[in-house]
DNA sequence: CGGCAATTTGATATCCATCAATCGGTGTGG
DNA sequence: CCACACCGATTGATGGATATCAAATTGCCG
């Protein structure tokens, strides 16, 4: 499960991710996998470095990428005895590891972290909600617009970058395949294709490789994406 | 924001439920109005009879209905200032009302009531996710046949049927619109009714009525569903 | 530079949306 | 008690968006 937020240093509501000070790290190879659906949740993770995608497959082998996780996000929390999701490196990847025990402790023991987590979990809920909307009612390019803010916005937080203009946001990176698009947007890679393509022949963008593309009209991607309708947009534009 | 489970009596971890004992009713006509999105969010709800649609409605019209509100659920929390989501009855309904300033000190006065709405919580980004799943992954049918198992699942926490194979579990009410139903699902009225069709000439289930319908082959119509792949299939069903 | 995998592109099929009647209850008034 | 009108649901005909299947192309890594 994912976590919005935070850039590499603690924001003062993200207090209880002390827990990771110190804790072991582990490095991922692209590919490789953390978390299995089923497996025993008994340990919580924190992205150091890297990008990690939540999936979950279906036993006809569907498979929905419920998240991409970036540094600074958590993950490993359930309601349940067992993970019911699956988590992968996408990039090379550093994660901190944590027992849920000491979780379990540290917001036992602190009132503070206790309602910075559930603070963090109720924005997690808010984020879902806006995919829940867009899967159930944006178009194939219209929910590419919304992914590459997405993928903007992380950018924005891992680099620190403070002005919403600042140049290098320009170039936004891709680090997934389309393939991991098409599945966390409900489409298919080749439909994707088509619809990077759209993005590109309207003149919002530029395709600079697989991997990285170059905003031409930032107003009018927010306008496709529908900036307007989410919970958080301050999550996507600096204003409104 | 939906909350899962709990029939009429509080269980053991919905204690924070509490803060309603001897809180207002307020009586609702369908269709009536109960949250808009952008008020101020300083108050929580809890349904005592009735069903309520949450919804998120985008600029240019188009509606998403995040879900439907049972009785014993619990709606109106949010991370931010205000609430993001409209809430509107289906049915004649009641609910309980309290300021969130009362939700907040029950919360902070007892650890044991925060843990339970942690608790809750998590559930309903299960349950979410479970959506996500479902909108981004599954046909129009499929969807329609998990739709008709979680509206089974609600009778029977709501009439208190301890056993699954209540006959009286064989007829399940709907009593949403097929255009709620189109919302929620990401479809359009039109195709649930020919969802609803389908699942009729493949002898899942009779329709009786708008209303109501009557299952001939649950286990035909949990296979459809995929209800293997949920993340919490003890709320659909008793078995796995 | 070669070779493989990922992506793109093209042709076609499918599913769902759209638009337009028609049907079927429900409530009202004659 | 029946005729009529209204509203939601169904059905039908058609269109459009996305999926599928099958190359061709590109990018990437040794």
């Amino acid at each position: 499960m994912p976590a919005p937020e935070p850039p590499g240093l603690h924001l003062p509501q993200d207090i209880f991710l002390d827990i990771f000070d110190g804790a072991p790290l582990r490095e991922l190879v692209p590919g490789e996998t953390v978390i299995s659906a089923g497996e025993r949740a008994d340990q919580v993770f924190n992205i150091v470095s890297g990008v990690l995608r939540v999936c979950r497959t279906g036993t006809d082998g569907r498979r929905q990428v419920l998240s991409f996780l970036f540094p600074g996000n958590f993950v490993g929390l359930t309601a349940t005895e067992t993970y019911f999701f699956s988590v992968e490196a996408v990039t090379p990847a550093r994660i901190a590891c944590c027992p849920r025990r000491l979780l379990d402790e540290r917001l036992a023991a602190d009132r503070a972290a206790e309602r910075a987590f559930l603070n963090m979990i109720l924005r997690v809920v808010e984020d879902i909600l806006d995919s829940v909307y867009s899967l159930g009612q944006r178009t194939a390019s219209e929910r590419l617009a919304v992914f590459l803010l997405y993928l903007r916005h992380w950018r924005r937080l891992t680099d620190n970058l403070a002005n919403d203009n600042d140049p290098r946001l320009a170039e936004i990176d891709i680090p997934m395949s389309r393939e991991d698009i098409a599945d966390f947007l409900g489409l298919k890679k080749e439909t994707v294709s088509r619809s990077f393509k759209e993005l590109e022949t309207r003149r919002l963008l530029l395709r600079r490789g697989n991997h990285q593309v170059r905003v031409l009209d930032l107003a009018a991607l927010r306008e496709l994406a529908g900036i307007r309708d989410f919970a958080s947009p301050r999550r996507l534009s600096q204003s409104l």
